[in-house]
DNA sequence: GCATTACTTAGCCATATGGCTAATCAAATC
DNA sequence: GATTTGATTAGCCATATGGCTAAGTAATGC
């Protein structure tokens, strides 16, 4: 079975690049929230605010649901999956990178002595 | 004894955020590589390169040395750290937050049958 | 039914980003 | 010492980003 998420890691990372999308994201981890109860904490017009919600959206990290004239964003299930995966595979490969490095700087002294 | 690694992750997920530099990232862990050699993979003229370069520095993930006409870039240890404990921070408050999106879920389906 | 509320749309602005070429600099090489 | 090579600097360009105001729409409340 194919894998649900499309592997497109730019949008996602992207997303969580700005402080103020990622307070977003902390605030809805206390459950679903209304825009404007999320736009109270940040000084900031809503419209302003409104395209961070969009880039979350569209990054999907959330989801909203329009009921009456309340938007209502909630978290997207395992949508940060995608960049978890990605850093415990680099961060794995790290620890030889960096046992190379140290060969690296090694051989680097080793050519000052000669 | 505060935290080593200042907090601010935006300029990290901004540097995660594009495909040339995950590439770059993922290059240098088979070891230490010079600007030029890593460029190859890349149909890019230099100095646009050399920005996702310095980009990748500034954000703490990469470091560079150069020795004689040569720039050797290599990994910066742990500099995927404050990336992965955010994100799994999160990741851990999802279950509930999602346990939370149901039972709004299912009081709007009870609001409808009234 | 009129006002208020909660967004939404449209449009403007400054800066950042991601690309380019051309020209320069300095180390290696012939 | 002239040339090549690896990197850098300077400057240009188009588009994206993150902010704003003003005006519009649609649901709710009085």
């Amino acid at each position: 079975m194919a894998n649900q998420i499309p592997d497109d890691l730019s949008p996602l990372f992207a997303a969580l690049a700005d402080p103020t999308r990622r307070a977003v994201i902390k605030a809805l981890s206390a459950g679903p929230r209304p825009v404007s109860h999320l736009a109270e904490a940040h000084d900031m017009a809503l419209p302003s605010f409104l395209k961070h919600i969009d880039k979350l959206e569209r990054a999907g990290v959330i989801a909203t649901q329009k009921t009456g004239r309340v938007r209502t964003c909630y978290l997207h299930a395992d949508a940060l999956a995608p960049a978890q995966d990605w850093l415990a595979q680099e961060a794995k490969q790290w620890g030889d990178a960096l046992d190379r490095l140290s060969a690296h700087l090694d051989a680097v002294e080793q050519e000052k002595k000669i």
